[in-house]
DNA sequence: CCACTATTTGGAATAATTCTTGATAAGGAT
DNA sequence: ATCCTTATCAAGAATTATTCCAAATAGTGG
């Protein structure tokens, strides 16, 4: 059967993660990581503030910026930047990249085939040493190309 | 023999590539074209801005911008985003992807090898429909591997 | 030359993010 | 438990890159 996917880089716990690092797992690590992890879309700064202050009303948008900052280096979420847009945050720790729909704004995941990686379609010399790969592609989703009613938020 | 790459996408001249939307080849447009295309590097805005005055002292960074987002538009050179950092442009037309070296900023276009193209390594749903793709690889290039001495701008 | 539109300019405005500072809180050592 | 050290948070200021705006300028077709 298809092994389950990680719920984090280490398989460690959050917490785990976390601790490894000298850091501690904080009422507001714990809720912006929640967050993510619930709803499993691709939310900028702002909406995950948003929705987080469900849980901690008190949390300002500067510490979201930062446990997202902190959560992201830990390699718990990943930042994902499309053009020039705000950054967004995706919970799924699996290689993929990401397809942005310029018509109504949606993300989505697109997983990386099975054994396959960037160096068998982009010749990258050998001594370069590759730590992060990003790849974004732009179009028309799916439900876009069949009711290209309204348009969103770019 | 290899086929030499083409000047512009649709191997017209700068001039009619223009022409052909209905815009003009201004002085600032064609400075700034033949800015990026004398030295092919991944220069910022501003970086062009400072290169495009030595040929027009008069010219505003505003105009600059509005002249990059125009070639690139015309698809007479491209736009490349990487992390959050300020948008480079690129005269390379060819398909290719980048690498970012964090360690000297140096930004290397990776080639996409031949009859290769991104849908060989990424399950792309049929239904979707691709405008553009851009791809960013992020490490050490091979001479801060070899001599790490100094850093730079990131 | 005239009218019309495209373009440029300089400065103001915006958006996203980062920085700063002082207050809090947590963990370890005694 | 108390003290000490460091991590974290909150609020707002500051920064950065980019876009917007309004007025001046310059091409182009007739």
């Amino acid at each position: 059967m298809k092994p389950r996917e990680p719920r984090t880089q280490s398989n460690l716990s959050p917490d785990a993660t976390i601790h490894g690092r000298g850091l501690r797992m904080t009422d507001q690590r714990r809720a912006v990581y929640d967050t993510l992890m619930v709803r499993r879309d691709h939310p900028t700064a702002v909406e995950v503030f948003t929705r987080v202050r469900g849980a901690l009303p008190a949390i300002s948008l500067a510490t979201v910026y930062n446990c997202l900052e902190t959560l992201s280096e830990c390699g718990l979420v990943k930042t994902v930047n499309l053009e020039r847009g705000p950054a967004r945050y995706c919970p799924n720790l699996g290689a993929h990249a990401h397809f942005h729909c310029e018509h109504c704004g949606t993300v989505l995941d697109l997983p990386l085939r099975p054994r396959r990686q960037p160096e068998d379609i982009w010749e990258i010399p050998a001594q370069l040493s590759i730590t992060h790969h990003e790849v974004a592609f732009r179009g028309v989703c799916p439900k876009c190309t069949a009711a290209p009613r309204r348009k969103a938020k770019p």
